[in-house]
RNA sequence: GGUCCCGUGGUGAAGUCUGGAGUUCACGCCGGCCUGUCAAGCCGGAGGUCGCGGGUUCAAAUCCCGUCGGGACCGCCA
């Protein structure tokens, strides 16, 4: 991280922080103050007392016996003065100084912890870290990651203060919306069966900013989602969210694209360079996933051409066929592991999945080889690549559930740790305005929200063929995780109702669930648009880790529960009286 | 709602498949020794409801059922 080194004041206790010495204090008297993290005793005469703040460690040496262990919070006087020859720790930054003649004062004294404070507790059980997180957070890897977090949201903050964005704070207590994730209710004392909702986002009120003529607005907003947990998602998580009035795709993607590459910067010290474009359709195609994972290939391959004509049954009549090379995999994936893997495509969706070994002479070892030609053959492993001793898998279904499955399997099998290798991000752009269909209805549903512009090139075609409308909707992808979405807006009255006629809102349905929103709109909206990033999980990989846990100071684990204060928890008789709420047993 | 993995002195792990005395290793803790260590070293010691409940068995950390807690994933997350 590029070390931001802010000028810490003398406080009453103490002069300086132990991990600000080095030679230049070298015969200056000071005064510190921190925990006791290690001490090495050599008898009555000699100790070694590391001492820890939020700086770092520096050593102090007691020639007197005092009885200050682990975690005592002490305040140490003494003079800074060069290590002896061949003591120098050039593991530490304060490696090259030592406190003298050091005078130990005990402010507090400690319990052993119960866990060490130390990298050692990485691999203690979470739940007891998130039991005694106050400790857990003493240590470096988690002081690194909340300061990475405080310089991610500075950075953006700074950038969008330089583009005129105003910072807007939209409330946390909302009205319900039918659409969308789960809210978290909050019940109203004034109004017994009344509720507000927590935000799943400010979507509605940033639109609204946008109208009352703020031009520019954001926020790092936290959101609120009742949804289950997983390792990028908790209940509460923190966006940076921003709307801008007069303005095309490309114009928030740059202003977005600024934001993240400065916040980047200012964790790792290197500035990524511009994030590349896909469309939706090509990262489906080629990886499979609407957040593709840029970091390695195993690219999908088409294999509709080879088996047009095939007279394998599985084969005939798919909508897709994606092929996947697993190069070197035949002879160390054995039956075991392909059923699992076909257990995994099935829970996943897929009807089945086709598994092949290459072996020498281009033969093909496959419960399924006997379907196909020599002619099959010979274009299936010139459309992989196929050689001898890889594995190739194939997916056939129809088109989207082909890829998804494909992609998630290339995923299983060849995605690195979260931490290694470079950062691509990459901008994934023409989303499809609707995804899927509603399984009794028939109706489209929309891909991100049903506020989302229709690419204008596909308008015409939006009640014939309504499935195939590309959206003015976007998403960032950082190493195969979604870390936003937006989109452009619709503001023209007539064109949202012809969206909600298609997701069969009617006009008075849309003014029941919608109006507060889309009345505004009467009154003269600019065209806009915006974007929301997720600094939870931005600042995860950009700190090397792989859940979002770790760099939320006080998480929830994945029930939603909260060790350290035990919530949820039930409350007292008289407060739901009050509320007028009933528990249901 | 579902699938899978984990739960053993304060911490981490091995032991569980293949039942046989709470067994082992490292760290920490307590005490002693130790004047240049830095995850100090040496010696000694304490510390356990093998998550909990039930079942099978002569015998359960180990096998079976249930349950609680934690984790990964599917569903869900416009």
């Amino acid at each position: 991280m590029t070390p931001r080194t802010p000028s810490i004041r003398p406080t009453s206790l103490r002069t300086h922080r132990c991990g600000d010495l080095r030679r230049e204090h070298i015969g200056q008297l000071v005064r510190l103050t921190g925990w006791v993290a290690r001490r090495r005793e050599h008898g009555e005469h000699l100790a070694f007392l590391d001492l820890r703040d939020a700086s770092g460690v520096v050593q102090c040496v007691v020639a007197e016996h005092i009885d200050a262990r682990s975690e005592y919070v002490v305040s140490i006087s003494g003079t800074v003065r060069a290590r002896p020859d061949g003591t120098i720790n050039a593991n530490l930054a304060t490696g090259e100084i030592e406190i003298g003649e050091a005078e130990v004062e005990i402010l507090g004294t400690a319990e052993p912890p119960p866990f060490p404070i130390d990298q050692r507790a990485d691999a203690v059980d979470e739940g007891l870290r998130l039991e005694y997180r106050y400790l857990d957070l003493r240590r470096e890897r988690m002081q690194r990651n909340l300061r990475a977090r405080a310089a991610v949201n500075s950075a953006m903050r700074a950038s969008m203060e330089s583009q005129g964005f105003v910072e807007v704070e939209t409330p946390l207590l909302v009205p319900s919306t039918p659409e969308g994730a789960r809210e978290f209710l909050v019940p109203s004392r004034k109004e017994h069966g009344a509720f507000y909702a927590l935000p799943q986002s400010p979507q509605l009120f940033k639109q609204l900013l946008m109208v009352a003529g703020l031009d520019r607005y954001y926020q790092l907003a936290r959101c609120l989602r009742d949804e289950d947990l997983r390792a990028d998602r908790q209940y509460e998580f923190t966006q940076l969210d921003i709307e801008m009035s007069f303005v095309g795709v490309d114009d928030v993607l740059a202003a977005i694209s600024d934001a993240v590459l400065d916040a980047a910067e200012a964790v790792t010290g290197t500035r990524p360079g511009e994030i590349r474009r896909i469309t939706w359709r090509e990262a489906m195609e080629r990886f499979g996933s609407d957040k593709p994972d840029l970091r390695f290939g195993m690219e999908l391959v088409d294999l509709g051409e080879v088996f047009s004509a095939t007279a394998f049954k599985a084969f005939a009549g798919s909508g897709a066929i994606k092929g996947l090379r697993v190069e070197g995999a035949a002879s160390t994936y054995g039956r075991n592991q392909l059923d699992k893997l076909t257990d995994r495509a099935k829970s996943l969706g897929a009807k089945g999945l086709v598994w092949i070994k290459v072996a020498a002479d281009a033969a093909l070892e496959s419960p399924v080889a006997k379907f196909f030609s020599d002619a099959e053959r010979d274009a299936l492993l010139d459309a992989t690549g196929a050689k001898e001793g890889d594995l190739v898998l194939i997916v056939a279904d129809e088109w989207h559930r082909a890829c998804e499955v494909a992609g998630t399997l290339r995923n299983d099998l060849g995605r690195p740790p979260v931490h290694e290798g470079p950062y691509e991000y990459v901008w994934v752009v023409d989303f499809p305005l609707f995804v899927g269909q509603d399984a009794t209805t028939g109706r489209p549903l929309p891909g991100h929200h049903a506020f989302c512009m229709p690419h204008p090139d596909d308008l015409e075609r939006l009640e014939d063929e309504p499935m195939s409308v590309r959206a003015l909707a976007y998403d960032l992808v950082l190493n195969g995780w979604e870390l936003g979405s937006g989109s452009i807006r619709i503001h023209d009255g007539a064109l949202q109702r012809r969206v909600f006629h298609l997701l069969g809102i009617s006009d008075e349905e849309a003014d029941r669930k919608f109006g507060f929103f889309l009345n505004p709109f009467r009154y003269g909206a600019p065209p806009h648009g915006g974007f929301a990033v997720g600094i939870d999980r931005l600042v995860a990989i950009l700190a090397g880790e792989e859940n979002i846990r770790e760099v939320i100071a006080f998480p929830k684990t994945q029930s939603g529960s909260d060790p350290m204060t035990g919530s949820p928890i039930a409350v007292e008789p008289s407060h739901l009286a009050e509320l007028g709420l009933k528990i249901i047993p």
